[in-house]
DNA sequence: TCTGGTTTCTATAGACCTATAGACTCCGCG
DNA sequence: CGCGGAGTCTATAGGTCTATAGAAACCAGA
């Protein structure tokens, strides 16, 4: 991709987060050990020290990459000026399909952050954040629009959305034929119109 | 409760299982130590393996202990002769408040039963299937009735419904003065409705 | 009080894990 | 060719973890 303008330390280190990422994924942050990251990566146990700190700061770099690039999708989607109904499949979208294209790494923000000190995780809380306000304010706008029922919380709608996302992501992780297309058909359609005749 | 009929060591055990429970889901399996659940319980490391045989049996039966009462009720739900709303809202309120009466067990089940190899797994495996297999009758027979609409998956709708709960019971173990009961309402509308107008 | 069973304790073996220190290899450049 | 830095390796200190073995405490009934 834009090999030339990046070190052969910021390829290396890039697959170094990515094996990390996909070893907390798989085994969980405290069940990984660093053997098994420098294994992945094909190199000594010991080697990994020269692009990590620490095994927290691995995680923390994983959960970095895992959530940032999507947040900046989230700002993108939230000021086009696409109507309520476009926005959330784009939003759906987004979400399910980073599943895919992170390698992991957003599972890995979701399911194992939280052992990461306070100190650590304050930037993280700050991204989580943004997004999930992006997507309060799409609500509200909506309902202000009236594409929205009135009596709709819009924190929780937001919480919601990212709930099925993630709860879905575990599967889309799992089973990599997963039809991504026709799955965020669905939970859009869920979203906007329920089960119910 | 029934404390007269059970032995001194049911008894004992049952408090480990919980001990255990609330290690394993606040620290993850691998992050959780045995000496951190013989803290919790009030004895030493070494004696927690009277009840156990292994670490990983703990947690079997944590995972057990989490899941079971939950799919007797979701199975009593099936069988009740209730239309098809209340089927849904009962089983979002049973979900949901699993999360706070059976202490975190559910929430092990949820995150950490992977980590228990796969003979461990069988049982376990049974008896979540059979809870989505019950949802997905649930909703196989609301399509029929016409309560639901008839391009609705089932397959989805059941792993959607729980998917929502769990998202849901996260926030719930972290947050010990949510409304249950204004959650569960919003959930069922959701599912019924969505947040269209 | 003595006895046998139950429960808990102490101590430890043996494995594994993180992080560091210092040596080694490789490569571009003068 | 020789140098210097980048990247990787080996070896290990120091800690923690699981699981076990055997001693000790406790308790009910004879």
């Amino acid at each position: 991709m834009n090999a030339p303008s990046r070190s052969r330390y910021d390829e290396q280190k890039a697959e170094a987060v990515k094996a990390a990422a996909a070893e907390f994924a798989s085994k969980g942050y405290h069940g990984a050990s660093t053997k098994d990251i420098a294994a992945r990566l094909g190199v000594q146990q010991g080697s990994l020290y020269y692009y990590f700190r620490s095994k927290e700061d691995a995680l923390l770099e994983v959960c970095l990459y895992g959530i940032r690039d999507y947040v900046q999708r989230m700002e993108r989607i939230a000021a086009d000026g696409q109507p309520f109904e476009a926005k959330l499949f784009a939003t759906v979208t987004s979400h399910l399909s980073s599943y895919r294209s992170t390698n992991e790494a957003l599972k890995v923000y979701n399911d194992e952050r939280l052992y990461l000190p306070p100190e650590k995780r304050r930037n993280l809380k700050e991204l989580g954040s943004a997004y999930r306000e992006h997507l309060e304010g799409i609500f509200d706008q909506a309902i202000a629009d009236g594409v929205v029922r009135a009596d709709v919380d819009s924190h929780f709608a937001a919480q919601t959305v990212i709930g099925i996302c993630n709860a879905w992501g575990d599967h889309i992780v799992r089973e990599p034929d997963l039809d991504l297309f026709d799955l965020t058909r669905k939970c859009t359609d869920l979203l906007l119109h329920g089960f119910a005749r």
